[in-house]
DNA sequence: CAGATATTCAACCGCATGGTTGAATTATTC
DNA sequence: GAATAATTCAACCATGCGGTTGAATATCTG
């Protein structure tokens, strides 16, 4: 179907929301790494760090993986797909290309006829 | 550089972090919306959506043109196509494939250091 | 002009967020 | 066993968010 589980979505959008977040994200693009390792751009507290990676792990971003005292992230790219995909679905608008379906959509608010969705043709048009 | 302008990520990512904003979004896929019209489909106030529309708004999202006393509401694309972009980066995480620019730093890495995948353990004891 | 329509503004509320600090927990090391 | 290291927990604070309601601002219409 056309929408991804959303309030997933919520969790994830949510999550990228944040520059520490995404720092640390593309942080662990490059390996795993420690909390610490993680904080330690950052001039915040270990406690502050400790929720933004609580956060990414909620949202399904990363995993946690406890080796003896340190907890050692990883990225976890299932739900950077889901955001990617949901950007995809409107991909056509800045490349300019129409699939199929899109096609559809178009043709009928071109005509101006009521859609599918909703026909709100209360509205006058200037 | 990897990184895009940091602080309208924020915004974008923000808005793009709630149910409302996105389904607001999706109906703007298919056309031109007024207010009223972005707001009919939720059970909240003119006045909540509103301030929906102005994060959106806000982060580029959305274009607004006022004609006469209704206000019309537009997809805007470049936003998108940013947050996308940004996501692209980790795109090799989920399909196993290097883009350019991953090549690139990879190659650096390869020259670098001899461990060819992201284990990058630096003098770690133990 | 009076009234209806479309939308925002302003004040408020409850709750989440991002930050702090200090204590607690758990694991390693001497 | 005691000290140190890695991390979380708990309490707190300021700010922002999403929601409400009621008044305000334009604009259209009769």
């Amino acid at each position: 179907m056309v929408e991804l589980f959303t309030p997933q979505l919520d969790t994830i959008f949510h999550a990228l929301g944040d520059a520490t977040r995404r720092h640390m994200l593309s942080d662990l693009a490059s390996g795993e790494r420690t909390v610490s390792q993680l904080a330690e751009p950052f001039s915040i507290s270990l406690a502050a760090a400790s929720k933004h990676i609580k956060a990414l792990e909620n949202a399904g971003l990363i995993r946690r993986e406890v080796r003896g005292r340190t907890h050692f992230c990883r990225l976890e790219p299932g739900p950077l797909a889901s955001a990617h995909e949901w950007l995809s679905h409107y991909q056509r608008f800045w490349t300019g290309r129409l699939d199929a379906l899109e096609e559809l959509l178009r043709r009928e608010d071109t005509l101006k006829s009521p859609s599918p969705n909703r026909d709100d043709t209360k509205g006058d048009d200037r």
